[in-house]
DNA sequence: CGCGCCGTTGATTCGCTTCAAGTAAGGTGG
DNA sequence: CCACCTTACTTGAAGCGAATCAACGGCGCG
């Protein structure tokens, strides 16, 4: 891992396309960006660990990255599957709380650090940060929620089917955010799992695969294949 | 369903027994309670459907309440099992969004419900109540998150075992806070694999099951069983 | 009383996990 | 540049655990 103190208007370009900071005026961003550092991180690299207390908020502004909790038998259950652009652990750095989970690089990727100090300072200046903050909390908890529903119900295709989608945003074509045995995890599923419901799509003609590559040869039969318990 | 208006000094009583509200200044919650309705909902009445505008929050001082989300097939998948004292849809009415789940009473019960606009003043008043109601929406993405990391991970007995634990809290007996079918949905399975896990763990010794009081015979054999993989 | 819902128990089925090979790509050191 | 190792992924075969189907007893309620 490096560690960069680049001039700030780096900085502040890549907070510039983090969803929560876009909206911000440039001089709020520039404030932020004043005490932020850059890491470059390889995949694998832990951001944080579940415990430790919540001291940094983490902008991915380059890659991925997978937030997890160790399971009983050294396994590891995948919570968040997150992609660049996307904000980590706002929750609890805002809240002053404790991490609740680790979180890992998937891929190699560049990572914007903003203190809970410099972060607290612009929440004061800043009655709007704390509102967008929010948001992403809500949203959080949307996803976790939905996740929470999808298992149990449905079966493995389906469950793969309809993550697919949710990922797919019209575009016909799709990169997995992670290797395909973080996805799994991610969706409950053993990576042999994943893989055959990954080959019963394909087969199905509803997709084609190649490595972290999923295209969309039919959205219609997907849709239908993700609907049914 | 039957809506009262009764004298503010009983909401107020009852806004008391919430932890939310309890740590408040009288003043707050009496003007609080004043613009609150009570009702008293039989077992089954819904308090709020998915989608709905987020206009009123709860407070669930008697009884207790699941909330759900319907799934394909005519079933339905419960998120959250809470019993009174207990506040639901912080989050959603906070910020101003739609209720992502549904909630129904899972028994007869007494709520306090408190409009958007009056939890709004109130809150432009108090600069303590938003970080409570934060940090009630922290714990609420914490449950989420451990029950997520629970399924898939650990068997049927184990995945009862930890959840009577976790209700435990020291106590000696424990009342479930819903009939068996929801707790069950809770813990994603069917009702007949709750009803053998609770057998396999009365059979074991760790505990005795009357209706839906569970007295605790052998902590460390169910944490033992909570455990395993 | 008779009906419906909840809960329990038994028998069977089905889907996912597990175990086991085997291929392919990437990294390292000789 | 190649031998070697590790890691990711895929496929096949077998086992197991929870879902499902079914029947029954208890209980509240009209």
């Amino acid at each position: 891992m490096k560690t960069l103190q680049p001039r700030p208007g780096v900085v502040e370009a890549h907070l510039k396309r983090l969803p929560v900071f876009s909206g911000l005026p440039e001089p709020a961003r520039e404030a932020l960006a004043h005490h932020a550092r850059l890491r470059l991180q390889d995949s694998g690299e832990i951001l944080f660990r579940r415990g430790e207390p919540a001291l940094q908020l983490f902008g991915v502004v380059h890659g991925a990255v997978r937030v997890y909790r160790d399971a009983p038998g050294g396994r590891q259950k995948v919570l968040h599957l997150l992609a660049a652009p996307a904000l980590v652990a706002e929750v609890p750095v805002l809240m002053g709380a404790q991490y609740p989970a680790t979180a890992a690089c998937s891929e190699s990727s560049t990572v914007v650090v903003i203190s809970r100090q410099a972060l607290r300072r612009q929440l004061a200046r800043d009655p709007e940060l704390p509102l967008r903050l929010l948001g992403a909390a809500l949203e959080r908890l949307h996803e976790l929620t939905g996740s929470l529903a999808a298992h149990g119900e449905r079966s493995a295709t389906a469950r793969v089917a309809a993550y697919l989608m949710g990922w797919a945003r019209g575009q016909p074509e799709l990169e997995l955010p992670a290797p395909k045995k973080d996805v799994a995890s991610y969706l409950g599923l053993q990576p042999e799992s994943l893989s055959r419901a990954l080959a019963a799509l394909r087969e199905a003609g509803a997709i084609a695969v190649e490595d972290k590559t999923i295209r969309f040869l039919d959205p219609a039969a997907l849709s239908r294949l993700a609907g049914e318990s």
